[in-house]
DNA sequence: CGCATTTAGTTTCATTTGAAACTATTTTTA
DNA sequence: TAAAAATAGTTTCAAATGAAACTAAATGCG
């Protein structure tokens, strides 16, 4: 029993290094952390939902999630506003500077995530594609 | 940009799958976290060994260990005994009890593994360890 | 309708974490 | 050697986390 050739514990460490890297950089770069990323990048994708449909699509738990959008707000990244239908929620938006920065975040992510894969084979970069999937079918 | 296409994303949602699953399993069939796993895969590999060199061969933080080696021999698993030439550390062992849990604990994980990799062709975990070491190249 | 249940989101609380400061000892260097 | 620097390990502190309890509103049901 070989703990450096115990796939969890490989899995873990390579993936623990590849978010701290990551967190690293767009703290330095942008001011934001992770939870704030992922959140950012979801409502480029989707304006106007709600909290409860930012869980759904980003994994993340509703305390992250309302802790996120508050600090989002309070950078003033974001425009809440009343949901029309359910006095309980608000529909969330990128404002002006929400939009401003996501014109730099992304291409950022983009540049890096290929940095990562430029440095595959494309058949490296095929079997990965399908490692992570046929994972994720595994453990649902 | 879709965040469930994005690597650094899809990695860290899949690792913090893995290692949710084998928190909670250790937890409950052995009532242990996974700092104390590893730290007692480490001494059943490496007896008599100091909380110094368990950081070199772990990968976790002083803080860490010290605190998971407290709460080990608290549990009665470890003994430690003063280090011969260093008033400062000490070497820790498996007890009897330590012995006893590891003889349980070994298979338990690599069935646990096997499990995992199973599902697996011999052409896929081929793939998977040839990507983790090629990761472990990129990234440092 | 009107009471019970569910749902959206927030707050509270206890736990985990790790950086920084600290203690005690060992090693280096002048 | 004796003072300075480095090292082993612990403690302190503040931030991050998430389960459970909570508030307020919406929905279901008799």
């Amino acid at each position: 029993m070989d703990l450096n050739q115990f796939l969890p514990y490989q899995l873990s460490i390579l993936s623990l290094k590849i978010s701290k890297g990551i967190a690293e950089h767009y703290q330095d770069q942008f001011g934001i952390n992770i939870s704030e990323w992922r959140v950012l990048v979801i409502l480029y994708k989707n304006p106007d939902i709600t909290a409860k449909k930012i869980a759904l699509l980003s994994q993340m738990d509703k305390v992250r999630i309302s802790r996120t959008l508050k600090s989002l707000v309070q950078k003033d990244y974001l425009t809440p506003t009343q949901h029309p239908l359910d006095a309980r929620a608000k529909n969330y938006e990128l404002n002006k500077r929400g939009r401003y920065l996501m014109r730099a975040v992304i291409p950022d992510a983009l540049r890096y995530e290929e940095n990562l894969l430029s440095q595959l084979s494309n058949e490296e970069r095929n079997q990965l594609h399908h490692l992570i999937a046929k994972f994720n079918r595994i453990i649902g």
